[in-house]
DNA sequence: ATTACTAATATCCGAGTAG
DNA sequence: TCTACTCGGATATTAGTAA
């Protein structure tokens, strides 16, 4: 925690009123009482979150509309990880296996969109391979493995609109695959695949340098342990 | 938060150096480090976690053992499961099927136990009706629902030892049963029976309440945003 | 209503030190 | 070494108020 526990707090406190990814009407009044705190103290808390880049503010006479950022986020995110490991058990590891098949070329698409390119060379380190390869899960288990795996946090890719089309929000968990090659699988929000399917990105073309062929197994494997 | 931010902090970092639920040497000076402050107000907080009734210390005079205790987890848990809320989204339901069937009459054993039943008052708010309902996961669908439910942060029952035997950590979560009784479903470490087994306690005798056979289908709801 | 400044004050922290 | 006391000083908070 780089925040002093009071700000931290008040960052928390702002999530519960709404503000945790997205704009939310908060007065400094309602904050203070929120926290039990002076509407004054409320306020310096705010302006020091806002100029350290936790927050975002839309300031109006009428009450300010703010919104926790990406650091401000990652704060969150960080305890909220630590706390898992301690109330829920050592880290996880989450393994996939499953084989490679052809999709309709639509990941190569949307991957390779410049407003995504931007945040997955942020968020994930690496500018993806123009195209997605396919994971057709096969097993129970593997599939139940996926739930499961839906249900942590993972490194949000934030969607957009353009017009014509609208392009959802990418989870995504940075993956080592096949032992070799460390990429991420996404999980898009409506995919074409239903839950037996899992698609992998890598700064590489993966066909290529894992020598697959459709019809191939790959192994997925994911370490949940990362702080992102 | 009834706690204020600084010191819910150290609740946390005592948490990380190994003390939640378990003793662990942490010396004043060894938190002081860890929170950066200084050996006299680690001590100062540690004296008032104490007599607030959030941890347990056994103090020598080379370094205190410190446990955090109930009153601590749940402290600490809230703000995990309001931060889950929060990071994964919209709170989640949980629905069970399963066929009743009968058991080895254990569950009657161990729920009738003196130190179980307290607990069971304490933290469920009522006594189980000495045994349990033992219910059997039909589809993959319910035992992969099984194992999402293991995932999140239970009312915990702690074990105890008797001479004899062991008694382990029970796991609860409170459900509502056949949408008309409100019990709890219990998660044992060592049962006789697999993940495809779900046993259930209520204030009640179920099969007398529900009209209840071996071989009735039986559904069973978990509300996983109760704050417990 | 709002946000946020300045000045007064309450609170908390740490140095020194004892047991 | 440890824990934990006192007390002066640092820090954060609030009251009053302006915009």
């Amino acid at each position: 925690m780089t925040l002093k526990p009071a700000l931290w707090y008040t960052l928390y406190k702002l999530a519960e009123l709404g503000t945790y990814n997205k704009f939310a009407k908060v007065s400094s009044t309602k904050l203070a009482a929120e926290l039990s705190i002076s509407q004054q103290t409320a306020s310096k808390r705010l302006i020091y979150l806002e100029e350290s880049g936790y927050i975002e503010r839309k300031i109006s006479s009428r009450g300010s509309l703010i919104k926790i950022i990406n650091k401000g986020t990652e704060e969150l995110r960080k305890v909220y990880i630590n706390l898992q490991l301690l109330i829920k058990g050592p880290p996880i590891e989450i393994t996939f296996e499953g084989r490679v098949f052809s999709g309709f070329g639509e990941g190569a698409y949307y991957v390779s969109h410049r407003n995504y390119k931007s945040q997955f060379m942020e968020k994930l380190g690496f500018v993806p391979y123009p195209g997605t390869l396919n994971l057709k899960l096969s097993s129970s288990m593997n599939i139940l493995r996926k739930r499961e795996l839906m249900g942590y946090p993972a490194i949000e890719i934030e969607g957009f609109k353009n017009g014509k089309r609208t392009y959802g929000l990418v989870k995504c968990f940075p993956a080592l695959i096949s032992d070799k090659v460390n990429g991420a699988v996404l999980l898009v929000n409506r995919t074409h695949y239903d839950e037996t399917v899992l698609e992998l990105v890598a700064p590489v073309n993966l066909r290529e340098t894992l020598k697959i062929r459709d019809g191939d197994k790959i192994k997925v494997k994911i370490n949940l342990a990362n702080k992102h």
